[in-house]
DNA sequence: TAGATTGTTAATCGATTAACAATC
DNA sequence: TAGATTGTTAATCGATTAACAATC
């Protein structure tokens, strides 16, 4: 029995980070009254090479796409939101209200993407009870029990990095299955947890020095595309 | 004459990736009095295979480790700060000083990383003029002064979607060679130009699904640390 | 039809992992 | 010395690219 490659659920790790990108431009497309879109066409706009997006599109679209057309906006931006879950709201909630907790609760480019920020959390009593972007702010000692009633399975950590490890135990402990982490911290979680970890300061530190190797060693590395 | 692999001045994309973890973690252990460490220590704290960060420090480290006793931290991490110029200032300019732009404007982390962004620029009148976080806010028609004058290369646009392009355009002629692009829109630039973009919202997206998929399909995929 | 576009199979490329000899 | 740790060479794995037949 020879090997299966590519099995059909599972789906390579940087399509997932081109799926975005697709919607992003499909959903402007669809927005301005465009009916199809080619491989090729977001392959050029979005700097990418033609056959990698018809092997995504393939793995993603319900329908095969139409040799001459190509695929239907209407359709295709629609099964993309399908397999990225932007078209059934996930659930997530957020510890730490300070500046980055507030962009997040505030920023309503989230529901675009299936996501919901429920409530935020901070142990500071001054901040419990007041509404930001609409969402409430509750004390720490309210988590467990409205994670749970909620089977939210989605937490964001935006507390300092000092507090971070306690906070994500929290997290683990009412259930929650996926943790989204601004701190600079490498969390310890159980096996069976998922562990995001954001860093921007370092993210535009290793933009900067791309730029210093380019210029010392003058190539063609260019658009930046692993996200 | 055989093809040399992995040659000496380029570094593989992923391993830049990991860098600032281990600097972070040996940044800790310096502040905590620990002298020396091993691959083996860093592998099993941030969750790496110990070949893996083997071959990364072998990299960047000026000098070889010590079997039995590892590297030497005060020098390991000033070789990862050299390499990936935490030790030498870069200075970037920020344009559109909303919620995103003054989180960046006062985060003080940017500094750790050899960062300094040194003004904020808005179109906004009335933020002209102001200090956040010790930085001044000016009018966009400052701009192409003072990058030419401070022969600044990094740009950081956190401006609406709409406005991004314009801005990215702007920044170009000013002589910008690298963008960090908080909008959701791919930016067109010319080939000498380094775009790196940053979306929030679907980062979470893509860890939403990531955890969708897992209770689909159970499986050892955990930790997630591409980046 | 001719040609643009699709989807697939094979080749290439690059990163990770495994195996192992060298060192203090 | 024995054993932990290093660095390197070879094997594996996975993603991207190239080549191409199929389709409207």
């Amino acid at each position: 029995m020879s090997r299966q490659n590519t099995p059909s659920l599972v789906v390579m790790k940087s399509t997932l980070s081109r799926l975005p990108l697709y919607y992003g431009y499909i959903d402007r497309l669809q927005a301005a009254g465009v009916e199809a879109v080619s491989s090729a066409m977001l392959a050029q706009h979005l700097n990418l090479n033609p056959v990698l997006v018809r092997k995504d599109l393939a793995q993603v679209s319900s329908v095969a796409g139409h040799p001459r057309t190509g695929f239907e906006v209407n359709q295709l931006l629609d099964d993309i939101g399908n397999y990225m879950g932007y078209n059934k709201m996930d659930e997530a909630i957020l510890v730490g209200v300070g500046s980055m907790g507030r962009i997040l609760l505030t920023n309503s480019k989230f529901e675009k993407f299936g996501l919901n920020i429920v409530v935020g959390f901070d142990k500071d009593p001054y901040l419990c009870g007041i509404q930001l972007g609409g969402k409430h702010i509750l004390p720490m000692e309210k988590m467990e029990s409205l994670v749970q009633r909620m089977g939210i399975r989605i937490g964001i950590i935006t507390v300092p990095d000092d507090q971070a490890q306690e906070v994500c135990d929290q997290m683990v402990r009412c259930g929650i299955k996926a943790i989204w982490n601004f701190a600079f911290v490498p969390l310890k979680v159980p096996e069976d947890v998922l562990v995001k970890n954001e860093n921007l300061p370092s993210s535009l530190a290793v933009l900067a020095h791309k730029l210093a190797m380019k210029s010392a060693v003058p190539s063609k590395i260019n658009e930046i595309t692993e996200n």
